[in-house]
Formats: C-alpha cells, sequence, structure tokens
DNA sequence: CGGCTCCTTGATCAAGGTCAAGACATGTGG
DNA sequence: CCACATGTCTTGACCTTGATCAAGGAGCCG
C-alpha cells in the first residue's frame, strides 16, 4: 500500500452514491478520506473482522470471496471503478463476511465507518441510494442462489461469462479486459478447476467464444445468453 | 383473504421495526394499514411483478421462493412473526426477485409502498433499522451460496435443520413447529425429494433426529451442528 | 537451466439425480 | 361403508454429472 496524495483523487468517480452528497459534505469527505494504491494480492479486509472503514474504489479489480472448505474461494462479486465495499457489515453491525483481495492493482479511498455513518444520518438521499445499492445485491444473491441450486455446470459457466463480458469493458481485440486464473473462474461457478477448463475448451470448440492465454473473447453472446437461460 | 378489522391488531408484534417510529407515524400506520387472513396456499405476491405494497406478519408462516427450471421452487427464507416482506423490491426499485406463499394460516398488514417510503423518509432510525435488516438478509445469502457451492448434501441438511430448529419453535414433545412437505425441505437444500428422504432416513437411523409425518424433532443438536460447519 | 505456477487432458469414481413402483394417508362420491 | 382417486412418502435400481487423481505441457523468472 502506497499512500497519494489524497486531495488529487476526486471520489465522484469512486462511487456512484456520493453524487447526493452537499457541497459540505463532499468537503469534508474529501478532507478526511485517504486514497492509496494497493498491489495485485494485496488484501484491504478479511472475512471475519470488524471493519473500521469503508472503500470506494477509483480504479482496479478486486474480487471479494468467502472462504471454504479447504481453503476454496467461493468468489461473491467482484468490485471495479464506481463500487463501494466494506459497507454491508458496517450496517448490519456485523463482522465482514467476505475477504477483499486486488486482483489488478487499485486505487482505493478509504472512509472511515464513524464518517460514513455520520453521512447517512445526515442525508437522507444518501441513504436512500445506499439503501437500493444494498438490497439489489441482495436481489443478485438470491438469483445466484437458484443458479448454484438448480442449473448445470454449463449453464452457469456461460452465466459467468455474461456477467464478466458485462462488467468489464472489451479491450482493441474484442477480449475482455480482466485477467482470472482457471482457478478464479472455477470459484466464482462454484466448481473445479477441471471442469471449467473443460466447459471453456467445449464452448471454443463450439465457436462461442475464443480463448489466448487468461483472455477470452466473445464471438456469440446470444448463444451463451441462450445456454444459461433455462427457466 | 378474509378483511378482519384493521383496528383491533397492532403492528408492533408485525414487524420489529416500526418500534422505531413515533407517536404520530405508528397511528398513521395503524389508520392506513390494512390486515387481513390469508389461507394455506394463497400467494400474496409473484415473482417478477412491482410490488404495491409491503407486509408484516402478526402470524402464521409464508414461503418466499423463486421459480427456477420445470417450475421447481427454491426457497429462499421463510417469513413468521416480526417480519417484513416485500420490502426488497420496493427499495431497490426493481420487480420482487421472490413469490411469497403462504404455509400456515397468516395474518398480515399490508402497507402501501407509498406510506412505507414516506416513513423511511420522515425517520432516520427507522431508515437504518432497515438498511440493517437488508444487509443482514446479504450476509445469509453470501453464507448460502457458500454452502450451495461447496457442501455435501448431507451437510446440507443439516445446516437447514439448524434452521428449522432456531426459526419455529417447539411443541410439548419437542417437535419442530413447522409442518413442510419433503418436496418443500429439499427445495431449500436445492435438491431432490429423494435426496432429502434418503438424508433424514439416514439421521433417524444415526438417532440424531426423530420423525413422525413431516413432524421432525432434533435429539443431537451438537452433532447436527458438527455435520453442517465443515468449514 | 532448473524450479516455479498454471493450464490441460485422460482415466476413474462417487455423489446424487432420475425413473419406477409400491405404501400409506386422506378425501370424495356412490 | 366401500371403491376409487389423489397426493405424498419411501425404497430400490440405474445412470449421469462433475469431482478427484495423476501426469504431462507451457510459460515465466531467478
Amino acid at each position: 500500500m502506497k499512500n497519494s496524495d489524497s486531495d488529487l483523487i476526486s471520489c465522484e468517480k469512486c462511487f456512484t452514491g456520493f453524487k447526493y452528497l452537499n457541497k459540505e459534505q463532499t468537503d469534508l469527505l474529501n478532507y478526511e478520506k485517504s486514497c492509496s494504491t494497493y498491489k495485485k494480492g494485496e488484501i484491504i479486509y478479511h472475512e471475519g473482522n470488524k471493519n473500521a472503514n469503508v472503500y470506494c474504489v477509483n480504479d482496479g479489480i478486486l474480487k471479494l470471496y468467502k472462504t471454504g472448505i479447504d481453503g476454496k474461494e467461493q468468489i461473491i462479486k467482484f468490485a471495479k471503478q464506481g463500487d463501494l465495499i466494506g459497507f454491508r457489515s458496517i450496517l448490519s453491525n456485523e463482522s465482514s463476511c467476505t475477504t477483499a483481495k486486488v486482483i489488478e492493482e487499485a486505487v482505493l479511498c478509504s472512509i472511515s465507518s464513524k464518517l460514513f455513518m455520520q453521512l447517512i444520518k445526515q442525508n437522507n438521499n444518501f441513504a436512500m441510494y445506499l439503501m437500493q445499492v444494498s438490497c439489489k445485491e441482495l436481489g443478485n444473491a438470491n438469483k445466484y442462489i437458484l443458479d448454484l441450486a438448480q442449473k448445470t455446470l454449463r449453464e452457469r459457466v456461460a452465466e459467468i461469462l455474461i456477467l464478466l463480458y458485462e462488467t468489464f469493458d472489451i479491450d482493441d481485440e474484442k477480449y475482455i479486459k480482466v485477467s482470472l486464473t482457471r482457478e478464479e473462474i472455477a470459484n466464482m461457478v462454484g466448481t473445479a478447476t477441471e471442469s471449467v477448463i473443460r466447459q471453456l475448451s467445449e464452448f471454443k470448440k463450439e465457436k462461442i467464444i475464443d480463448l489466448k492465454g487468461r483472455k477470452i473473447k466473445v464471438l456469440n453472446i446470444e448463444k451463451i445468453k441462450k445456454i444459461s437461460e433455462v427457466f
């Protein structure tokens, strides 16, 4: 973690919800927050710990995961520019239910839970927006429960490809701009690494995707959507 | 659905969060809400529809589920006295992500989304409490994602037995006070009906539980916890 | 070059899903 | 009161999906 000059980074890019803050609150936020760069592999907070801060993501990519059997990670979601992380446990007054780890060098601004709570209590629109964010996440989680319980491996891999495609940009050659190990993909799908590899190879054989090392190019998004939408 | 006299039912029992309302707000709520009795099998709201109301549960039991492949239900949670249902979609401004169905004759009070939102905007403590409720639910959902992805059938059935044991009271003979079909249990665990039956029989053989028709008695809660806690 | 880590493929196996049949309970109409 | 229908529960047999194990390949770095 490298400290940089807080004043240089504006948090408007970090978390969309900050647009609801008034001038005075924005100034306070910019004065109090502290922004830093985090290297790949750094852990921002640990599952089971009480969070002292929330973090908004100015740049980079993080994975939020829970640790299960034999340390196997279950990735719950990714965070990228515009996302706020670490707020769930503060709002519910519990310890954190996930670990946040950097997978692509990230610039994060940390905001103390005290200031965060103060802003919520002062500003109703900000609070309402946060409510919306957490309820949307709850909806996504419920959807994922159904998927895990009822969909086949093939359908779930397709689902995750769509998620990646819609979450991350594509580069000049149309490859999805995120570099995940096969194991990480397996930890999203909820399966074994080998199974993901086999399924990706199959999709490649079917000309639905193209693979170049870790980079994935979606060739036929319609077909992938059809595979994943079995209900 | 049978209308009853609204004034006779106080919503303090229905949803714990209403204790944060002041006198004036409580009066308004009692004046505007409408309470009714719903028979087993009645549907309160449907997945995919926009909710016009939230409901607090004064009595009875409901299941909230998503519908998947071939109409197979995935039960997301139960609602009983003290729970508020239908608020997620209103707060996130989406359509409902679950269907709510009565499984034991229920008394519900319906509150218009307009009034509900008004109370939230007026009353910060009430809003904060709701935020807490939705963030706790998000934590539970994340936990269930891990369970589904990594635990075996045996572990998940044990998990659900604990949930039932802790959610519902027990009767004089110590049987859990809820009557679920084997299919409904399977729809919580995320498996086939036959698999749940086999696992329950096995637990019975191991003297961990006792079965009398649909009624389940927990004989050894410690052992069940041990089975479910593999991490 | 040797030693990493990650990726890929093949072979094998077991967990649990599916199908089929019968048991049991409950309700209905004759 | 019986005959029948309906719905749920249970068990056995079988089969598929995907997990596990093992081995080799590719890429990268000190």
